[in-house]
DNA sequence: AGCAGCACTCTAACATAACGAGTGCCAAAA
DNA sequence: TTTTGGCACTCGTTATGTTAGAGTGCTGCT
């Protein structure tokens, strides 16, 4: 008897969705009304005993109708729903709003805003990781004062990072350029995590082999390489939208939330697991075991740039949330992120 | 009668001070046991019918106590609150947990943080302002690719900024050495609103005054300052924090308040403000006129480099906050953020 | 298996009462 | 004139009861 058959996943179906659109325990009668089976409340109310047994519903108390548990949405989510794809129109209405000129940083800002604006939640989109990053160009500026140097580094063709160093003795310009040519022509094309990685070793070994300048230029790439701070994170935009949901309306569970977004890392280790899936994924509730997130769900989908999977947006919401609206708009705002960024001004 | 002499001053005093620390209405009862004047009850309750109508103070219904107005605050603050300046080994305490180290940026936000771990309250800290920058050097870098040029230009010591401009023919990597040496003699040590309307008079006059390279310069730097962005901005920390305060424990008004935060004009118009006065300076709920501030309070206090007041630090509140402890912690925090600022690494 | 019917449970909404803190005001005392 | 004791009154809080309605679980009939 305990079984999931046609009928039960129908109705359980439409329990997510009644749920979903109303926010209220689903009671039997309504449920028998809406189900387009013809069935009477008192047989779908030993259906719904049978789905309780299973763990797919529960109800807040003896004389509520039934809500979804997390184990519920899950087979919704996976198996149930259709999402409806978005009309071409809507993507065009998307795509109008990205902001594609500008920085990255700006065009990832645009891409959380779009997602939270649109989805009247919180939009999250990680900023790319660095040990992806490759190197294109570096170069070292003497600084007017004493020992001090500002070492570039263009990497990705957009980004550019910069940092001061201070060196053992000073440097002519031209040592330094020459030092910053010697680099570019040894590490352009390579990422950063190899660089850094073959930097060390090279500096260890063979002291003496190499001219004093180039030698240098070794050791000053260590300084900039070597406690490079693996600075993984995030954009967050209307995280304040999600104090409209009641269901989060617990101010202690609402400041529980908005620290975890402020301590960045838990939310950023759930993102990374997402870097590996190809498409849209969906985490709900407390399967992604931060207490934070347990009345959460959290849809990503992961964004490319030169076809390598380099970082993950999505959309953080209570778990009462419409999912067949949410995962494609994820789903197409990470592909026009790919786009935009993959397309060299 | 109208008049608010010493001893409705005092009964004033404690009166505050009483709802900063129970936050709860105060009763002519205990204010009269507690004032340490030797009054009863009823004399204290023809004095506070005084002192509602001059509007310091006012009772949410009939049968509550008393509690402050802005009115009452600001007489509060401006005359009856006694500071007390913080111990040389609080200070220390505070100058421990400054990150000293590191670039500025971490700097600010450090400041930022440690004023809200202290006060427990949310810390806020603005980016000093763009238009009392120092330019101290500017370079032109050639990127591999096409015609695009990437500027460094070093500011006040400590910072770097940079931006990638396109320009409109290839120039070797000897020009552009060429035109930052120029700019950096022409420019250094001037702030970058006067370099910005130099070079825009600059370039409508005598365009063929000037060597192509010098004038290529200058439309380069046109460029680059022309719609410089005032990024004035803040870092903000420890906004959960306000999530505490029962006085902001309605959803509508907190959301209000963290919209205020993500749109950051509001705010920073206020910070703005305080940047001419000299020392500690307090809003006081409504004072500010933004709506969403109705039940906070600012402290703010002006921090400065070489001399110049270029940022305001401060904490924001709920207007029953411990002014005597809050306005000394944000006074030395200033002055610490000065100090650091200020000396050179 | 499916269904009607019924007793039961629980919540939400509303009414009522008792309590207590605190006020405003007045007339007496200082 | 100022201060004070006294007293009636107001209002919010809390506890308690009542009712209506929604929804369930179960039983026995088809």
């Amino acid at each position: 008897m305990l079984e999931i058959n046609e009928r039960a996943q129908r109705l359980l179906k439409k329990l997510v969705e009644a749920y979903i659109r109303d926010g209220q325990p689903v009671g039997s009668r309504a449920l028998a009304r809406d189900s387009g089976l013809n069935l009477s409340s008192a047989t779908v109310r030993n259906i719904m005993i049978d789905l309780e047994e299973l763990g797919m519903v529960m109800s807040p108390h003896t004389s509520a109708g039934r809500i979804p548990t997390t184990k519920g949405y899950r087979l919704f989510v996976d198996a149930l729903l259709k999402i409806r794809p978005l009309q071409d129109q809507e993507v065009i209405l998307l795509k109008n709003q990205l902001n594609i000129n500008g920085k990255m940083e700006d065009l990832l800002e645009s891409a959380s805003a779009l997602l939270s604006d649109i989805t009247r939640m919180a939009g999250v989109v990680m900023v790319p990781r660095r040990d992806i990053s490759v190197l294109r160009q570096i170069e070292f500026l003497p600084l007017s004062d004493d020992n001090r140097v500002l070492v570039i580094a263009v990497v990705n063709e957009r980004e550019v990072q910069n940092r001061i160093i201070t060196t053992a003795r000073r440097y002519s310009p031209a040592e330094l350029q020459q030092a910053g040519n010697y680099l570019t022509a040894m590490f352009a094309g390579k990422d950063l995590c190899a660089i850094r990685n073959t930097v060390l070793s090279e500096m260890s070994a063979a002291k003496d082999e190499i001219n004093s300048v180039m030698q240098s230029a070794i050791t000053m790439a260590g300084q900039v390489f070597s406690d490079a701070p693996t600075e993984t994170s995030y954009v967050l935009a209307g995280q304040t939208n999600l104090m409209d949901f009641t269901e989060l309306s617990d101010l202690a569970k609402l400041r529980q939330l908005f620290d975890a977004f402020n301590k960045k890392n838990d939310i950023l280790y759930l993102l990374d697991q997402c870097l590996c899936a190809e498409s849209a994924q969906v985490f709900i509730g407390a399967e992604s075991d931060y207490e934070a997130l347990e009345e959460c769900s959290v849809v990503t989908a992961p964004y490319m740039i030169d076809g390598k999977l380099v970082g993950v947006l999505g959309v953080i919401g209570p778990t009462r949330m419409a999912y067949d609206r949410v995962i494609p708009i994820v789903d197409v705002t990470a592909k026009l992120l790919s786009a935009a960024l993959n397309q060299r001004p």
